[in-house]
DNA sequence: TCTGGGGTCCTAGGACCC
DNA sequence: TCTGGGGTCCTAGGACCC
């Protein structure tokens, strides 16, 4: 195990944590600037479940992860501005707002779509806070995001802070200038990153109910109960920085597209075509990312909301390395033809890719076909699609009728800054 | 009626070997 | 009747994150 040497007043190092507010409701807010002010939720893949709640919808208890069915009441009542998710949009501005971090230091490590953890070995500014307020004025400045700013001497105490910056410190937070014991007495095991009801339920078997106890607990407990992972939370409480920060993003291990229908499905033709697209999907994040699969899994499920729950799904080891679309298709779709009949209706499919390997690191076989030409190919349709929009080449010749698997997205905003189309034109 | 999607890491336990 | 011990590797499933 790795420990950060920390001698007090000496190195005055400090983990970062930036964390956009309730970053898709934002993002949505930059565009739209009327919704400033106002209770605006935004909702899942087909219109499912709230994933963003802007600080005026909390209030009002909408819930995260709730179906918007059951909150559709009170979004009436309350006139909520409602929005299907707009991955593109929020992905480019996350683009921008990481990019504008690292030039504060090369230390820096993407977490999420929008938290970012950074390491700066000393501040140029009168305090910790005050840099975090530059932090803050800058984002502000450049993608008109509220972030908020955690300081601490690890990451999990970084985390913290930033959770308490957003409750009362107009955003900024370095841990270290408050009374640690008396703060931590009152964290919830819950509050702490990492710890959920499960290992939650088991510290508290063993006495251990906030994260003051937790912190002062004989490691001879925390491991009975947790392991090394109980280890890991004890230290990083302590100050001890055991969680290292890592810029470097290391290759996928596996990638999985799936989506929900919408609507139950059985006919073949709807069922291959949605497979299609999410083998499609898969695939273009396994050449971007310059790799290639050996075994990969397909399924099929219907509803765990309605009885008669069935999942139906196949193993797939292929024979050699391959990131050719076409390829993975043909044999996902043979192997799936015995599960589509006409009496199950499924609601959901997917493909994860696994066994996954860099192209640099690939030997091939004796025996294996020259992969060359399809690679090529494959190469040049990605070029295209990239230049002039997904689905510009078509990457499998299974027929796509009605495409009845579409997403449902009813209250979708534009791609404001990733098509030509959508760009914002000022009177 | 309507209930998301995409990841990682860890551990227990089975299978197998000598 | 009594049925070893130590090791590796793999996988499923749990737990957690956003």
């Amino acid at each position: 195990m790795l420990f950060t040497t920390y001698l007090s007043g000496i190195i005055e190092f400090m983990f970062c944590l930036v964390d956009g507010n309730n970053f898709y409701v934002s993002c949505e807010r930059v565009f739209k600037p009327y919704l400033i002010g106002k209770p605006v939720i935004v909702l899942s893949n087909n219109d499912g479940c709230v994933v963003s709640r802007s600080q005026e919808a909390k209030d009002l208890g909408i819930k995260m992860g709730q179906p918007y069915h059951q909150c559709r009441r009170c979004v009436e009542l309350n006139n909520v501005q409602v929005m299907s998710s707009n991955y593109a949009l929020y992905a480019d501005i996350s683009e921008r707002m990481m990019r504008l971090l690292q030039t504060l230091t090369p230390d820096c490590e993407v977490y999420s779509i929008d938290e970012s953890f950074l390491y700066f070995h000393h501040t140029q500014y009168s305090s910790w806070h005050e840099q975090g307020r530059a932090i803050k004025a800058m984002i502000q400045q450049h993608l008109g995001i509220p972030v908020g700013v955690g300081f601490g001497k690890t990451k999990t105490l970084a985390k913290l802070a930033n959770k308490l910056a957003k409750q009362a410190h107009e955003g900024v937070c370095c841990i270290h200038d408050y009374d640690l014991n008396k703060l931590l007495k009152n964290i919830a095991l819950e509050a702490i990153w990492g710890v959920a009801s499960g290992i939650s339920k088991r510290l508290k078997r063993q006495g251990i109910y906030n994260a003051y106890h937790l912190r002062e607990a004989p490691l001879r407990i925390v491991r009975s109960s947790c392991h090394s992972y109980g280890e890991t939370l004890k230290f990083e409480l302590m100050g001890i920085s055991v969680i290292p920060l890592t810029c470097e993003k290391s290759p996928n291990k596996q990638i999985i597209s799936s989506r929900s229908f919408g609507v139950g499905l059985s006919d073949k033709a709807s069922l291959f075509g949605a497979l299609t697209e999410n083998i499609i999907r898969a695939t273009e994040k396994l050449r971007a990312g310059r790799l290639k699969t050996k075994q990969w899994y397909v399924f099929l499920q219907s509803s765990r909301f309605k009885p008669g729950y069935c999942h139906h799904g196949v193993d797939i080891m292929h024979t050699h390395y391959t990131s050719v679309t076409a390829e993975i298709v043909s044999h996902s779709l043979n192997s799936m033809q015995r599960y589509v009949t006409s009496d199950h209706v499924y609601t959901k499919s997917g493909i994860i890719l696994t066994d996954l390997q860099l192209v640099s690191q690939i030997q091939p076989t004796l025996f294996e076909p020259s992969y060359d030409r399809m690679d090529a190919l494959m190469k040049a349709c990605d070029d295209i699609n990239h230049k002039w929009g997904r689905g510009t080449i078509t990457l499998s010749q299974v027929h796509q009728p009605k495409q009845r698997w579409k997403m449902k997205q009813n209250q979708r905003s534009q791609a404001y800054s990733t098509q030509w189309n959508d760009i914002l034109t000022v009177q």
